[in-house]
DNA sequence: TACGAAACGAGAGCACCGCTCTCGCCATGA
DNA sequence: TCATGGCGAGAGCGGTGCTCTCGTTTCGTA
C-alpha cells in the first residue's frame, strides 16, 4: 500500500479542520450554518470552501453521517458494557447513553433527529448509520428471547398489515425476533427518541426539575411494557 | 361597543393573509420561510410587512400560536366527540386526531414540533395552546380514575424527586391525579410526538407501509402501559 | 368641518447569504 | 522537465432580513 500522498493528506486534514469548524459554529448558532462564516474563521474566502465540499448542503450531510456514527458508536458501546444476561442493565444503559450523547451535543442531535431542511433529502448514506440505535434496543429484546429470559407476546395481537411489514424489518435487522415484540421495542424506540427531543428542545422546562430522574423512570415504564424482567 | 374603525378592520384582514400566505410558503419551502417571497405574493414590498410583523420571527411566532390553537382544537374535539366512559375510545380518537392534523399539516407541525430555530426562543404567549394535547390525554386517566375505571399505580413506583415535580404539574394540570398515573399520561403524550414525528419526518419510510394500522397498534400498546381497560 | 397625528406602501440601501466563474500559483506525476 | 490539476483569492450574481426616508391616506379630535 502507498502513503497517502503529502496533497491527499493535507486534504483530508482541510475536510476534517472544516468540519471541526462548522460543528462549533452549529453549536452556537443553531442548523442556519453559514458557508462563510466558518470560511472566515478558518482565514478562507468562502470560495475555497467549495474546493472540498461542493455545496452547504453537502457538509451537513457530512456532519449528519459523523453524528449518526458518534450516536450510534456510544449507543453500542454502552449496550457491550453491560453483561449481556442483564437486559434491563441493557435497556437503561442504552436509554442513558443516547441521552447522554444528546445532552453533550444538543446541536449534532437536533441536526439528525430534528425537523428535516425542506430541499434536503436525507442520502442513502444516511440511513444505514441512522438504524443504529434502535438495532441495539430490538437486539436487547432478541438476546432476551433466546436466553429464555423473555416471553414473546402473543403474534395474532398485531393485525395483519403490521405483521408483514415488520416480518420484513425484522429479516432485515434483527432474524429470527417475533413481529409482536419488534413492535414493542420500536415503540421503545420512538419513546426514547421522544424523551430525548422533549428534553433537548426545553418541552420540559416548565415543570419536569429533575429531568435525570424522570427520564430513568420513563424508560423504566417502557422496559415494563416491552416485557423486560 | 363601537364597530371597530374601517382601518382597523382592513389592518386585521392584512394580518390573515399574510398569514396564510405565510403558510403556504410554509406548506411549500419548509421554515425557512422568506418574508420577501410573502410580500411578492401579496403585491406589496417587503418593508410593507412591517408595518403588520415587527419581525420575521414575530411572523412565525404568529404561525405557530395558530398551530398549537389549531391542533389543540382538534384534539379536544376528538376527545368530546366520544362518550366519557369510553376511556380507549377516548385515547384512540385523541392520538388519530392529532396524527389526522399533522398529516394535513405538516409543515406547521414541523414548526410546532421539529427542532426550535436557532436564535428562537418560544414565547410565553405559546406555552399555554401547547399544553392543549397533553392535558386532554392525562385528562382521559383523570376521568377513569374517578369513575373508578382505572386503578392508580402504587405511589411508591416514583423516585421522590420525579414525585415532587410531578405533583407540582399535577397541581396545575390535572387537580387530583395521582402522580404515578400522571407520568403514564406523559408517557403517552411523549410516544404519540414520537410517532407522528417518526412518520412526518419519514423516518418510517423504509418499512412501515401501513402507517395507519402501525399507529393504531402503538396507540394501543400504549393504552396498555397506561392502564386503560 | 378642518387639522395634526398616525398608519401605510414604496423605494433605496446596508450587510449578509449560497454559489459561480475566472485568474494566477504551485505541487504532482508522467 | 513540463503539462495537469488542485488550490485560494477575488469579483460578481441574485437572494435574504431589516432600516430609514418620503409622500399619501385615513383617523380622532378640536
Amino acid at each position: 500500500m502507498t502513503a497517502p500522498s503529502i496533497r491527499a493528506r493535507v486534504r483530508a486534514e482541510m475536510i476534517d479542520e472544516i468540519k471541526a469548524v462548522a460543528r462549533r459554529h452549529l453549536a452556537a448558532d443553531g442548523a442556519n450554518l453559514s458557508l462563510r462564516a466558518v470560511a472566515r474563521d478558518l482565514g478562507m474566502v468562502s470560495s475555497a470552501i467549495y474546493r472540498y465540499f461542493p455545496s452547504r448542503d453537502e457538509l451537513l450531510t457530512a456532519l449528519i453521517i459523523d453524528a449518526y456514527q458518534a450516536l450510534g458508536t456510544v449507543v453500542e458501546a454502552a449496550d457491550a458494557e453491560v453483561s449481556p444476561d442483564d437486559l434491563r442493565g441493557r435497556w437503561h444503559a442504552v436509554f442513558r447513553a443516547a441521552r447522554r450523547w444528546a445532552l453533550d451535543n444538543p446541536a449534532e442531535y437536533a441536526l439528525i433527529y430534528g425537523s428535516p431542511v425542506p430541499g434536503y433529502a436525507a442520502p442513502q448514506d444516511t440511513i444505514g448509520p441512522a438504524q443504529r440505535p434502535p438495532v441495539v434496543l430490538v437486539g436487547i429484546l432478541r438476546d432476551g428471547l433466546t436466553r429464555g429470559r423473555l416471553a414473546a407476546p402473543p403474534a395474532d395481537e398485531l393485525p395483519e398489515p403490521v405483521r408483514t411489514d415488520l416480518t420484513a424489518i425484522g429479516t432485515a435487522f434483527v432474524p429470527g425476533l417475533p413481529e409482536a415484540l419488534l413492535a414493542r421495542g420500536m415503540a421503545g424506540w420512538t419513546q426514547l427518541f421522544g424523551l430525548i427531543s422533549f428534553e433537548i428542545f426545553g418541552r420540559l422546562n416548565n415543570g419536569v426539575h429533575h429531568q435525570d430522574a424522570y427520564f430513568d423512570h420513563q424508560t423504566r415504564l417502557m422496559a415494563d411494557l416491552v416485557g423486560l424482567p
